[in-house]
DNA sequence: ACTTGACATGTTATGCTATAACATACGATA
DNA sequence: TATCGTATGTTATAGCATAACATGTCAAGT
């Protein structure tokens, strides 16, 4: 398991990074084809979140198709697949920092340097449930995100 | 405090939507202007959240100008009053339930009658808030949003 | 070998969501 | 009455997402 913090703080990254792919290509096998590959590859450039049409530019820069179903097709592919998630708030993708295990994490999102954490979020849909139990709403799917200020930059600013 | 339970059972909705709509003129004065208010009642006719081009297609039948900033702007102004939500999941939004009382509430959204209903999210965030302190994170504005069945059409599916 | 079907990729076209920038009006204040 | 802040309207454009169709590949079944 990857330490969540990591994605505040100056890191191997292309350790990091590989390490994902790696684990990814296990679970997916033969159908973490080029064009999704390359595309978890570009998303893992960082601990961003990335457009749709940033990622796709990037995909066209390798070779690949440069219309947006390209790109929109293989992220649907890598987030089905647990590979990567969407951030809503910013409608943008990010990669998952540890595919494989089951998760539907917490995203918390710094303001000021764009990074994206996964925060385990276990004892917060424990939460959740309990409060739509209470009315009788079952809960199947659920996002999480908060925007703050990760370690780093508040030490920076102030 | 109005029973959040309320938005998946029918009830005297009338009385509901007049009564949020009370508390919204005493909370904004009179800068709920005519252009707000109309958005307000149009967002309070269900308890859906509604698109901004749905909303701006009331607002123009009700005179008011047809263009896309109309409909954003008197949203805009709702969301940083307090009186109505944004649902990112939803690119859509609804009306506060109660407004005045300081929440950011967790939304329990019922993917078979698209109702939406405001839970009670303190522990949720108190638990949001640990798991980000123990990376040292700073959570700032969260939104929590949880897609499932309301006990309503739980019954009717089964 | 031939056919079929599942899947992946590419392309065209379009639809939906959101905001920038500029123009006009009006009441409050000095 | 000049000025400022706020509200509304309008034009134009930017940004996000998907429908629908065409092509290619591979593996299973005959
Ligand atoms: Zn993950
Ligand atoms: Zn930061
Ligand atoms: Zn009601
Ligand atoms: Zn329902």
């Amino acid at each position: 398991m990857t330490d969540p913090a990591l994605a505040f703080e100056a890191h191997d990254h292309r350790t990091c990074a590989g390490d994902v792919l790696t684990r990814a290509e296990a679970i997916s096998g033969a159908r973490l084809t080029p064009v999704r590959r390359r595309t978890l590859e570009i998303l893992l450039e960082s601990h961003r979140a990335m457009g749709a049409y940033e990622v796709l530019e990037k995909l066209a820069d390798a070779g690949f198709g440069n219309q947006p179903p390209v790109a929109y097709r293989a992220l649907d592919y890598l987030v089905d697949q647990g590979l990567a998630h969407r951030i809503r708030r910013l409608n943008a993708f990010a990669a998952c920092m540890h595919p494989g295990e089951a998760h539907s994490p917490a995203f918390l999102i710094c303001k000021s340097c764009a990074a994206v954490a996964e925060a385990p979020a276990a004892a917060i849909h424990a939460a959740l449930g309990k409060a739509a139990a209470d009315i009788g709403f079952t809960v199947e799917r659920a996002n999480v995100e908060a925007l703050g200020l990760c370690p780093t930059c508040a030490e920076t600013e102030s």
